[in-house]
This record gives structure tokens, sequence and C-alpha cells, in this order.
DNA sequence: TGCTTATGAACGATTATGATTGATTGTGGA
DNA sequence: TCCACAATCAATCATAATCGTTCATAAGCA
């Protein structure tokens, strides 16, 4: 087997299980593992793979990182600061809706002490809520199992016995024209309702969610003021025709 | 298996299911509990989680949720023999309320692959019948924060809309007299309720609530069946009178 | 032939692993 | 609460796997 082979069928080997093995190449090239070797670091110093410990991997890519950076770790920071500036929003003894999400579970720290009595449809943040020793309902529902949200008609139901004073929601993206819109349509009807029935309502967003349009429409972007943090101003302008836009400052 | 393979396993599993035991992690990788000790201390080094004893949980989350904790195993192989055995009661396809608290919470294990539909008014109770993979619907309402139960005029409306083919309720006192006690009426309530509407009840009790009178009546003891362990003959001859009891079977 | 390059085997050095130990922490029951 | 017991922990050690280096041989080419 020639070199240029060689380096051939690793890579297409690498490409497909994302890993290789020494082992595994001395055995299904029949090089020896000397030969091998230096493969291995000469396509690693050609930036084509990664060495590892027994093998090598695909570069750059930290097979780790990808599932959970998407949840809620990501753009942390920013969600903690968006949740700290929505939260002076609140007036003390207000009754709160709280969505389900990564952002909105950012706010609970700053809940406490004003005397609060909140509702929300999720379940990490019950239990968030409770250890803060606020007063707090779940609607109760369906539990969905990857977001720990309730919906379905329970939740519907359960909500329409309540009346907020203000409403923060979570969302998966906005957009000038498409308005606020979320993945899951059932989260989308629980959101929209428990907006219609606060004073006011709060959509939280990270900058990664600016001119997203996911499946499900919420509402129209006017029927919530937008918090959001490093944005453009250009978009900034085209928003607030639509909405009240407030930035976190920083 | 490649250190990083294991690497990306852990962080995959760990975002799936938010937490990680190490015993868990030996039995499904084939390596021994002192490499995944390395590997956990590796990542959590690299910020991709967090420790804690016996496992592991995403980094983060822990600032807010350390009191989960539920402390109340008291007498729980025996609560555990009661629940299997109660259990055997449950049918295919059944519609279950199971009662929030200690000794139902141990049924869920029992539950699955029963195709079940299960409403529940106890916190505790939802997460783990979600990790079994049951169809769950929470009550909602009120939450009560010691005991993580669901009470009040939200839970009782909510349940209103479900009827039961089998009930199950931990109670915290049965007498000959007296019924079924417990010590919070706005539980009782719910518990009541939750018996109506079902076609049949069992009441779970651990040799301890035997002729205990607690504050608030749930109802007679003629209303459910009640399955207990270590009884004397002497009490359960009192007992029989009044109602079914199934007595463990050791 | 003489020169270069690729290869494979052998070496000690390095790293990962698994088993063991005693210390620490959590649990059950009085 | 307290104590006894079990589970989990960090640290250590011996072993196995893998590593980079060196050297000798083989192959390709002028």
């Amino acid at each position: 087997m020639l070199t240029n082979e060689r380096h051939a069928y690793i890579l297409r080997l690498l490409d497909e299980k994302q890993t290789v093995k020494i082992q595994e190449l001395v055995e299904s090239t029949g090089a020896s593992e000397s030969t091998i070797r230096r493969d291995l670091t000469d396509l690693e110093q050609s930036r084509k793979l990664e060495r590892v410990f027994g093998g090598a991997i695909l570069p750059g890519q930290n097979l780790l990182e990808p599932s959970i950076k998407d949840k809620s770790t990501q753009f942390l920071d920013e969600k903690i600061r968006i949740a700290e500036f929505a939260s002076s929003f609140v007036q003390q003894g207000d009754s709160v809706f709280l969505d389900a999400g990564t952002t909105t579970f950012q706010l609970i720290p700053f809940l406490k002490d004003k005397d609060l009595v909140v509702v929300t449809n999720g379940l990490t943040l019950v239990e968030a809520l409770n250890d803060q020793g606020i007063t707090t309902y779940l609607t109760g529902g369906l539990m969905k199992p990857r977001t720990g949200a309730f919906v379905g008609s329970h939740t519907i139901q359960a909500l329409q016995n309540y009346r907020f004073d203000i409403c923060f929601l979570g969302i998966n993206g906005f957009h000038a024209d498409y308005g606020y819109t979320t993945p899951d349509p059932e989260e989308a009807a629980v959101k929209q309702l428990a907006s219609s029935l606060a004073k006011k309502t709060y959509a939280l967003a990270d900058h990664s969610k600016a001119n997203k349009i996911s499946f499900a429409k919420i509402m129209d972007l006017d029927r919530a003021t937008l918090i959001v943090d490093e944005i453009s101003k250009e978009a900034n302008a085209g928003l607030e025709k639509k909405t009240t836009v407030k930035v976190v400052d920083r």
C-alpha cells in the first residue's frame, strides 16, 4: 500500500467514524505500528487530524462540546445579564408568570425579597423558585421530557385561572416581520396565553435569536417589550419601529 | 475505548440525563471505577461538568439546586416491599393516580412497560416517572416546600378533568375508628378527591402508621384497600372488620 | 554503485489503566 | 440527636498500553 493511499484511507475512516485507533489501522492496513504512527504525525502536521493517546480524532471540533453548548450553558453570562436587567421591571408584590426556559431560569435569583407570587410551567424553575422561598404555582399538565416544560390543554386551562402583573417569556427567534417564534406549537400556545393574561410582557432573548424564525409563531413583536443584548444598531433600528427594545446596559 | 471517546460519551450522557452516576458509567463503558473517576476529574477541570458525591452534573446548575435532596428514606426497605406488592394490582393500560409521598415514589420503578398514563401531584415523582419513560401529567397548583406536593384549588380543579382506574395514596395514619388521616387538610382534600375519581383505591402504609391519628381525615377505612407490612395479627383482625387489608408477603 | 526515502523492529520513556488502601461522607435505625 | 454501616472518595502502586527515538534494512531512482 502506497503512503498516499494509506493517508487517504486513514482520513476516510476518520471522517466516517470520528475517531480511529492505531491498532485498528495496523490491522486493517497491514502496515507496522511505526508506519501508522508516522502517517498520523504527518497528517497532524498538515492539520488533517489531531492525535490523541491511542489514535486520532477529527481536528478542531472537540467532539465534546457541541451537544452541551447549545443547551443551558451557552451564552450563560449573557443570559444572566439579560435576566438581571429584566428583573428590574418587577415591582414589589407583583404576580409574575415565568415561562419555562434557560434564560427565564436565570431570573430567579433576582426575584427574592420582592414578595411575589410566581406562576410557571417549567419543572426546573419551580424547584429553584422554591429554594429561594418564593410562593410558586406550577401550571401542571403534560410534561415535555426534553425541556421540562408543561404544555397541553391542562396547562392552558390552569393558566386561565390567573392574571399577571408581569410576564416573562423565553423565545427562540424574533424577526421584524414574523414576530416571536419557538419550535413547538404547544409551547407557543402557552406563551401566547400567558402573555394575554398579563398587563405587561417581556420577551427575553440572547443575540443568537436575532432575525431567527422558528416553526411556531407566538405573537407579533409589538405585543411584548424585547430585552436583548449585543445587538447591532442597524438591527435595532429596524426593530424599534415594531416594538420597544431594551438593550442591556453593560 | 479511547479516552476521548469516553469523555465524549460521558458528556453526551450527561447532556441527556442532567446527571450521571459513576457506577452507571463503569457498567456502560466497561472501564474501571478509577478510570471513570479520572475522566470526571479531567472534565471538571475543563469546566465541562461538576462533580458531586456519586457522580456528576451539568455545570452551573447546582448553584440553585443543591437542596432538592430527599432525606426521608426512613423504612426504605419496607416501603419498597410495599410498593412492589402494590404494583401487582396495576393492569396494562391503566390510568393511575399516584399521590405525592415517599412510599408511592417507590412504586415508580415497578410501573414501566405497563403502558400507563399516570397523574401525580408530587414534584419528585414527575421527574422519576419521566426517567422511566412513563406518560405523566402533573396536576400543578401551589407547591408545598417541605413535601414537594401540589395542593389547593388549582390542584383540585385540575384533578376533576381526570378519571382513574386505580389510585395509590400515601397516608400518615390509619385507625379502625378514625379512618385514614394526614397532617395537612389541603393534602387530605386532594387525596380524597383523587380517590373519589378512581375505580379502586389503595392506601399504602408502613408499620409505623398503624393506629396513628393525624390532624386531617381523608376518609373512612372502607373507602380503600389498605396495603401494609409487619402488622400484628390482633391489629389486623380489628381492621379487617372495616376494610380489606393486604399484608405484604415476605 | 551511491544516494535518498520508506519501512519495521527494538529500546527506554511516558501515559493510561485497574486494583488496593485508608480516609471521608452519606444513610438507616435507635 | 447519636452510632454503626455502607458507599464513595483521593491517593498510591504495579501493570499494561502507547509513545518517540534510534537503528538497520529494503526499495526506488539516477
